[in-house]
DNA sequence: GCAAATTTGTAGCAATGGCTACATTTTGTA
DNA sequence: TACAAAATGTAGCCATTGCTACAAATTTGC
């Protein structure tokens, strides 16, 4: 249980990637809880400056993942809603699963967060499958 | 199970820190595979072109975690070494419990190999405990 | 309605991690 | 030994994500 092959061709996600997702995900789950979603929502979310918040949006508007103006709020483009309903399943699934297995929900949440941009369709179909949803062996 | 709370301060460890662990637990590696290791061997293993690894290199040297000398081997010192045990503890038990789940081995050292940088104590307690590894519930 | 507070935007700096192109050093071999 | 090949190093470019400081717009409250 030691031999480590070479299967690092690009095991993760362009970092890039990854953030877009975080923030897509944020935004529909501010816009769900507060109405509506505002960059100061979103500084507060991710523990950075607003600044941050406003470049990053930025590329996302220009990815075509986000619509706003300035100093109005954040919205979510149709590619958005569906990347975040995407990334809302799979996150939803490494909690339920880590609940699973022991973890508290503090901490499930906690990891998932990291966790999730790493998961493979594989291993989140095992996952669903030990949560007993789907799927069978 | 859809309740997001707010943890999302500074759930993954920086990213850099993640390199240095990846970088670490590599030269480890081939060190063992094939006697020493080069910047050669890094850059192929990490898929990146020289020029990467070297610069990075540099940052973990100034880090006191590798030692090397221009155009020499890169070798770890012994917080480097120390490092690189810890994280291949982290990686072994990222890589048994998936695959104890079902996961594919070539899936569970890809997905492991992101994951493991986001795995808390906490939950890696509990896939030791799922593993049956030592502590229990 | 207007001043103060809040929010957002912009400028500009730093660290990290990619790269290509080119220089230099080591190695290997004829 | 001398030259060619391979391995490293350096210069310099780009993108991403942090930041502080300062400017501008929007909201609030009196």
């Amino acid at each position: 249980m030691s031999n480590r092959p070479n299967p690092f061709v690009k095991t993760r996600r362009d970092h890039a990637d990854e953030t877009a997702e975080d923030y897509v995900e944020a935004i529909a789950d501010i816009e769900i809880a507060s109405g509506s979603c505002r960059v100061k929502d979103l500084a507060e979310r991710m523990q950075v400056s607003h600044v941050t918040v406003t470049r990053i949006l930025s590329r996302l508007a220009e990815a075509g993942l986000v619509a706003r103006q300035p100093y109005g709020p954040v919205g979510l483009t149709p590619q958005g809603l569906e990347m975040a309903a995407a990334s809302r399943v799979r996150h939803e699934v490494v909690v339920a699963f880590l609940e699973r297995i022991g973890v508290s929900n503090a901490t499930a949440e906690h990891d998932a967060e990291g966790m999730e941009h790493h998961a493979s369709e594989e291993t989140l179909a095992a996952m669903r499958r030990y949560l007993g949803l789907i799927e069978d062996a």
